[in-house]
DNA sequence: TCTTTTTGCAAAATCGTTTTAGTATACTAC
DNA sequence: GTAGTATACTAAAACGATTTTGCAAAAAGA
């Protein structure tokens, strides 16, 4: 019952290892191998179900046909979500996907880089993490296939993909604005990754912009990784610490969870009493009644884009496509909240 | 910057790779390599920072530390969690996890199969997949370690691991009738898979044990893949159909999730108008007002075992663990809606 | 007819390891 | 002094493919 070998098949064949090799690989014409023969090769293939030893070829080819994928956490509904995408883009193409998360630890995700690198994958995509600035330079210098995916580094040449954060805070923050919202506060996490400081950065633009003041003392940064309930605490208080607040944007899905729970325990009626936007989306944000105005991430364009972009390196000529930066809308989806 | 192999290694500390390959594989007493030369070479090992090219390692041994895991959908809550968990678990043992989805369609879990087999796994879990005996059965001939997860096949002695369904569904009936309910309807979802099949049989059991009669008219079968649309309906249907139905139990969390939608829409009120309990626990429950009370499934405890029923089919006495049948027992989450 | 070219395939090197089988030297024993 | 046995390594085969090179036989050219 054990595997069999283009080995095995060449003997059945009666012809040499070399000359099956050529023949699957669709390389009989080049080595004009003739006719007849080929046609018997493939035959002894086929009727004994052979299929190459993938270890092997890698070894001698130096190519694996997989793709690592380096993500936040698997568990998260975006990155599940950006995965099963991921996976069923990649497969046409015929590569098949490794997944890794780094919880965020600039540590675990070098060791990814690392054990990856010795599996021979043909590129990476990964979500930036903190401290993971030179790693991604490596990459870079020894011209392995990169993407970055729902962030970048700023200084670092790689190409990327993610949301027009900006754009996505700034179309939510007009909406509220434009609904008679004034006293808009924001509730954002203090990991330093450029998706989350652009959404704040966006937050406060809108506010000059529309010369709501320097209402700087409306955000609150919880800890990332912070403790739920804690997070709700904080929440909680925050919303009673001002209650001229009439809106609260939520830099990401996980902050606007605790938040609804903030305001369900402080029995606040949305929006009557307080709007809510929050930036992704996610289940619970269509169902909790009145519904919840988000700004959706395009988790299918972004997986697509990612594998493009990274297919595109992996090609015989090899371009080193460092300048591709790609930003997609999100999708605002407006419900009861606001 | 071209990868440094064992043979450098070996020229650089002037001895034979085996020489390095002993050493580096703690085999220099057992080969009696001076000590003194051991140090030097771990010293130009370290120093060079080698790390085992793992394909050819792979090629050599025949094992690639890699264990494959097959589940249905990478995107769900559940599988998100467990293949978290899993991943963890199995880092422990210096395992890594590639993990690919089969959207519950047999050929595509085939061809998985054939491709992790194919690329050397030395072990596989999967979620079982209607008309995927015969592989599962195949892999069990060929000695190839094996867990299932979540479910199993009545006829195949492989070993698995999930939660107890029926005590599950028993305990939340309990629940529900001690609390004085007694007309209760069950929605459940057409896939041929045991753990929902046991799951609709211990509601019937249920039913009968405390003599509520024979009402299986109060059950819904949605379609597997419903649309998401079309199921709300059903559902509100079945609602509207049966006025005297005191409460539900939701077979899955989807399911339950279309059912908040469906009580929404009808404006019941819970668990005023409808008692609700729910196999499987998501976010929205906990945090959908008045929140539904759930049977979690354990999905460290599943991981964590899981792992623990593949390594030790992976030791060098491979013992082959067909008979461990592992179940266990869900978490009871009482929560606003019963 | 003899050389040159083309055809059709096989041999052998290679990828980077692991592992089995050797080999040279030193030591022990009689 | 010779045989036997440790000692401390190295050489070489192997894993299963791909790819470069080689080499007969047939065809073409002169």
């Amino acid at each position: 019952m054990k595997k069999i070998s283009l080995k095995d098949i060449a003997l059945l064949a009666g012809v040499s290892p070399s000359t099956v090799s050529f023949v699957l690989n669709g390389k009989e014409k080049q080595m004009r191998i003739s006719e007849d023969l080929a046609n018997k090769v493939r035959a002894v293939a086929t009727k004994e179900g052979y299929k190459p030893n993938q270890v092997a070829v890698s070894l001698r080819t130096g190519q694996s046909k997989i793709l690592g994928l380096i993500v936040e956490s698997i568990g998260g509904t975006f990155f599940g979500a950006l995965a099963k995408v991921i996976e069923k883009e990649a497969d046409k193409y015929g590569y098949r996907i490794v997944y890794c998360s780094t919880e965020n630890d600039p540590a675990k995700g070098r060791e990814m880089l690392r054990v990856l690198s010795h599996s021979n994958v043909d590129g990476y995509m990964m979500t930036p993490v903190e401290g993971m600035e030179k790693d991604v330079m490596e990459l870079l210098k020894s011209k392995r296939p990169v993407v970055l995916i729902d962030g970048y580094f700023p200084d670092i040449p790689a190409p990327y993909v993610l949301v027009n954060n900006a754009a996505g805070v700034t179309q939510g923050m007009n909406h509220l604005i434009s609904r008679g919202y004034s006293k808009i506060g924001f509730v954002t996490v203090d990991i330093d990754l450029v998706q989350i400081r652009e959404r704040e950065q966006a937050y406060i633009a809108a506010l000059k912009k529309h010369k709501l003041g320097a209402n700087r003392k409306l955000m609150l940064t919880l800890e990332y990784n912070y403790d739920k309930q804690a997070g709700v605490k904080a929440i909680s208080k925050f919303i009673k610490d001002h209650p001229e607040m009439d809106a609260i944007f939520f830099a990401t899905y996980y902050l606007g969870i605790s938040g609804l729970q903030s305001v369900q325990e402080l029995k606040l009626r949305i929006p009557k009493d307080l709007a809510m936007v929050c930036f992704d989306d996610h289940d619970i944000f269509a169902l909790y009644p009145p519904g919840v105005t988000t700004i959706a991430q395009p988790v299918e364009q972004i997986g697509i884009t990612a594998v493009s972009l990274l297919i595109q390196q992996l090609g015989k000529d090899k371009k080193t496509i460092t300048q591709a930066r790609v930003e997609i809308d999100g999708d605002f989806i407006q419900r009861g909240s606001t």
